[in-house]
DNA sequence: TTGTAGGCGTTATCAT
DNA sequence: ATGATAACGCCTACAA
């Protein structure tokens, strides 16, 4: 029977059967010290051209490659970043995200995702995001002022996505909701449409609240009449539906609807077309926000307030990458503006006298 | 003014500033050994009731929790799972994603994420995948034999999602392609088509190649003519540039129009309908592949073969988790058989006599 | 430039 | 049931 304490390790070969070669493996084929491996990996590191030579040969012979969680456990570095995300079937997401991981990659980071499908879940997934020790967390994902606090106490850096906190500045990569809103409103009062419509986010959603907000202050402002708004849960069938109570309601039909996001403004150009018969942008107005990529197809040409994705998100993987590198200083809050699409679903032009 | 140094530590507090707290401190706080509060986290241990209240105080109080990095290391578990995806713009993988990660998150474990923005990127993904110790990877991204073969040396359970590989028998969850794209053609054809015209998919996906083999070959069976097939990337442009080559090609249009997926499935009704005027399903049937969200909408209600998503997403979590625990067997296809939506954009019904 | 040795935070083994 | 002690694979002074 081979004796119970570890055999000593052959010459060769990967010591123990079934696991990947270690840097101990590498160092004993080449020759050379343990420390001379780890040195080899590290990029400004002093080692001769021979030791460095023998190191890849025998590297690449035993198909090493270092531990990252082993390497992370001493740097306490673990180039780790949480992406929390609500609901990547709202498509709006999936641009972010995608977004987010090419700008990650560029910097070395890998992205540890968490999805959030019902709000109730995220306690349990943000006390999941401690365990891996991730360098930093960016949040596109309703959060509570604890969970926020707790961060801070960890001193872990956090990013919020498109959200902000009322109760406490934070950082934040945001779009200004509240100027898009108005601006699509006055323009489309500038070319007489005169009662508004809305079809709102979901009340827990800050970004959709606003969208509202602005809107409402805006049509008051103009002095219109109060607009009448419907609940919405930023998804298609929420559009079709808010048609309808728009429809139903009493009094008259309103000759614009602003929509909380564009796949309720799809949803709701649909209703109008195809249920009610109605010529958009001859007979209703119809915009959304966001600019999702159907909105560009040739059935819709929204009228519709781009979010320069892109943009926020390079700013957010930014930030959150200098907030890891230094002390936390006192929060930053970057703000975009959303750009007016003007589309085919509204009328924005002055008609010809 | 506040001192600027961070002040003395308490007694209490974790010792090292900056640093959370470690099982070490929480021993030390409780008056218990370091693996007793080892143990106490682990699920079926032995530890007093006195001991574990003893534990839980003071790891409340020190907002202790366990590192998984370190423990990882230790036990050759990560619990972390890569998911390689192509394209989160493709509208699929997004809803993909998500199910892949609700499944994840119900067997306790973490998605790491790479996405691929481009083919050539695969290698330097790959390469990354490893320093995480991943416990397993799902992929559902292009992947060459040499990569499978250096997943299967270095132990690491690979499932593809929808994606197979010719020259070797691998772990897969895929939907039966040909089946689909045959009956497709078949009910087509019994309903006069004639004329097939093909937009498929790019050249490097397996899965486009196989819906256009599998459509071509029944058209072919059927005695019908030889197909005019027009390549596409799968994004919304190549449906609208498909549908243009398809008009402008010599010879007599198409009746029927066999996209690669939804998305340019589309493109192509839309530039039937806005760009040439055309009655879909009047003149010209369309049809896609995928069943995703906007190929229910009221302006399309597309003809497609939808993939089982849910259940594919559910089987191949399923498969990565029975793989991790045990040893590698003989590899497994599950094949799933996408399910025909009628839709509104193909003429499958005998028109009444 | 190179090797030695200690430590990162955990789990596992083995006495007690 | 509990506590030493040895891994796990790597990085990093420090000494040579």
């Amino acid at each position: 029977m081979a004796s119970k304490k570890p055999a000593p390790v052959k010459a060769d070969a990967p010591a123990r059967k079934g696991r990947s070669a270690t840097s101990y493996d590498v160092a004993l084929r080449a020759g050379v010290s343990q420390s001379a491996v780890s040195r080899h990996f590290k990029p400004g590191a002093s080692v001769s051209p021979e030791t460095r030579a023998r190191v890849i040969k025998a590297a690449r012979e035993l198909d090493y490659i270092p531990n990252a969680l082993a390497r992370s456990l001493i740097t306490r570095r673990s180039n780790l970043v949480a992406v929390l995300i609500s609901n990547l079937t709202n498509l709006y997401y999936p641009e972010v995200l995608s977004e987010l991981s090419q700008q990650f990659v560029s910097k070395g980071m890998r992205i540890l995702l968490f999805t959030v499908p019902h709000e109730e879940d995220i306690d349990q997934v943000v006390s999941q995001v401690w365990q891996y020790q991730v360098d930093g967390v960016i949040a596109a994902t309703r959060l509570s002022l604890e969970h926020i606090m707790e961060f801070e106490r960890r001193g872990i850096p956090l990013v919020l996505f498109n959200r902000t906190l009322k109760e406490k500045a934070v950082n934040a990569v945001v779009c200004d909701q509240i100027e898009g809103a108005r601006d699509l409103v006055s323009r489309l009062a500038a070319t007489g449409h005169q009662r508004f419509g809305i079809i709102s986010g979901p009340k827990d959603s800050v970004v959709g609240q606003e969208r509202t907000r602005g809107a409402r202050a805006r049509i008051l402002e103009l002095g219109l009449r109060e607009p009448l708004i419907v609940p919405g849960e930023y998804d298609y069938q929420s559009g079709v539906r808010g048609m309808r109570e728009l429809i139903d309601a009493k009094g008259k039909a309103p000759d614009a609807i602003i929509c909380g996001n564009d796949i309720m403004a799809i949803g709701c150009v649909d209703a109008a077309r195809h249920e009610f018969g109605l010529d958009v942008p001859g007979a209703l107005s119809i915009a959304g926000f966001d600019g999702v990529e159907p909105a560009t197809w040739l059935s819709y040409q929204l009228t519709t307030l781009r979010q320069p994705v892109q943009k926020m998100a390079h700013s957010a993987v930014d930030m959150l990458v200098s907030l890891i590198g230094n002390e936390q200083d006192s929060p930053e809050k970057r703000v975009f503006s959303a750009v007016l699409i003007e589309g085919k679903t509204a009328r924005l032009q002055q008609p010809p006298q």
